[in-house]
DNA sequence: ATTACTAGAATTCGAGTAG
DNA sequence: TCTACTCGAATTCTAGTAA
C-alpha cells in the first residue's frame, strides 16, 4: 500500500504546477498549503525524493520541486480510480451458468404484446424461448446496478383479462454473440437473468446446463 | 486539512461499490484491500462513521457500508483536483492594473510586417497602440504558464537592416471586451503584458492608470 | 530569511483477546 | 467465524534550534 499522505502531497505539488516544470516554493509555504508544519513538510520532501517521486534542488533557501515520471504515474493511477468512480460504465460484465427455467419465457415471448415490441425496439424477431442464467454470487451486485439502469422499456399490456407487466431490456452479448437481456419489472428471482435472441442460443452456442457464460450488457 | 487516509479509505469503498448502495464486507476483507490490519480497519470505519462520511450497519458479523452525501462530496472534490491536474485548461484568468508603457507598442504595431499578420491571423485591424497591464503578483505564475503555451504565432521579419522578433498572440477578453494579448518572444518584463484591439481600449473601457482589469485568455 | 536536525509528544499501528 | 477493546510498539507529529 502506497502511503496516502504521499499521494496527497504529490497531488498538491501537481496542483501548484510542479507537473511540467520546477516549482519554486519554501517548506513554510508548502506546509501552509498542505496543512503541516515546516518541519514535517521538509521531512516529507526528503522522503518523496528518496522514493524517486520528485526531483528537488535547493536554490537560495527555496526548494525547486518537480514531480518525476514515477510520481506522475502514481497520480495518473489515482486519477483513473476517480474516473472509475464517477464515470458511468459503458457496459457491465456478468458471469454465470446456464440453468433450465420453468418454460415461462417461451410462454411470454410468444404473446403478441411483447413480440411486436421486441421486433420494434430490439430489432429482431425473438426465438420463442429464453436462456436462463444463474448469475454467480460475485456478480450479483452488478445485477442490482443493472436493475437500476433505465434500459429499453417493453411495456406491459392486458389480454383476456390478464395483465402482463413491464419488462426492461438491454442489448448484450453472450459469449460474444449479440442478444438481449430481459428483466421483468416484477421479477421472482434475484440471481437469475433471462436472455433472448433471434436464434436458439442453446443450439448456437452449444450450451448445456451448468456451462459457464460471459455476458456483456451495454448501457 | 482532511486526513489523506480518510480520503484513501473512502475512495476504496467507492471503488467497491459503496457509492450508490450498501456494500457488504468484513473488516478482514476490507483490511486486505486497503493494506491494513483488521483492527485498524475496524477503528477507521468507526472514525468515518463518527465523521458522518459513511453509514454503517452491522448485520450478522458483516459490515454494510454506504458512503454518505458528505463522503461523496469529499470524493467529488478530490476527483475535481485530478481533473485540474490532467485536463488542460480552456482559459487562464489574469488580473492586474493599467499602466502607461513606453510607447513602443504603438511603434511596433504600425509596422507592416506585424500589422498585416495581425489582420490575417487575429482577424482585426489593430488600433495603433497597446494597453499595458501590470499583472498582480498572485497571477504571475499564470503568465509563466501562458508563455509556455503555443498561442498564435506572429512571425518576426527584417526591415531596413533591423530585425523584428516573433510575437505570440492569444485571443482574450479584457473586462469582457474581446481583444488579443501579445507577448514578444524576447520580452523585457515579466509582469507586464500588452493588449491590442481594433479599438482604443483606454477610451472604450474608460480606463486610467491604476485601474484594475480582468483578463481572460483563451488557449 | 531559509532548511533540517534532535527530542519529546501525539498519533496510529497491530497483536492479543473478549464477547 | 466475526467486531472491537486494551495496550505496548512503531510511526509521525511539532517545537526548539543550529547552520
Amino acid at each position: 500500500m502506497i502511503n496516502p499522505k504521499t499521494v496527497y502531497i504529490l497531488k498538491n505539488l501537481a496542483l501548484l504546477g510542479a507537473k511540467d516544470d520546477f516549482k519554486s516554493i519554501t517548506t513554510v509555504e508548502l506546509g501552509r498549503i498542505i496543512g503541516m508544519s515546516q518541519q514535517s513538510t521538509s521531512r516529507w520532501l526528503q522522503k518523496l525524493k528518496m522514493m524517486g517521486l520528485i526531483d528537488v534542488n535547493k536554490i537560495e533557501n527555496r526548494m525547486n520541486i518537480k514531480i518525476t515520471k514515477e510520481g506522475m504515474d502514481i497520480l495518473k493511477k489515482e486519477s483513473f480510480d476517480y474516473r472509475r468512480i464517477f464515470e458511468s460504465p459503458k457496459y457491465i460484465e456478468l458471469t454465470g451458468e446456464v440453468i433450465t427455467g420453468l418454460g415461462e419465457g417461451r410462454y411470454y415471448i410468444t404473446k403478441r404484446g411483447y413480440y411486436n415490441q421486441i421486433k420494434e425496439k430490439l430489432f429482431f424477431e425473438p426465438y420463442p424461448g429464453t436462456l436462463n442464467i444463474k448469475v454467480y454470487p460475485r456478480d450479483l451486485d452488478k445485477v442490482e446496478i443493472l436493475k437500476n439502469m433505465p434500459g429499453i422499456l417493453i411495456r406491459g399490456f392486458e389480454s383476456k383479462g390478464r395483465s402482463y407487466g413491464n419488462v426492461k431490456a438491454y442489448l448484450c452479448t453472450i459469449n460474444g454473440v449479440e442478444a438481449s437481456l430481459v428483466i421483468p419489472e416484477r421479477t421472482h428471482y434475484d440471481d437469475v437473468i433471462e436472455i433472448i435472441s433471434n436464434k436458439n442460443l442453446r443450439k448456437k452456442l452449444k450450451l448445456r446446463d451448468g456451462d459457464p457464460v460471459d455476458i456483456i450488457v451495454f448501457l
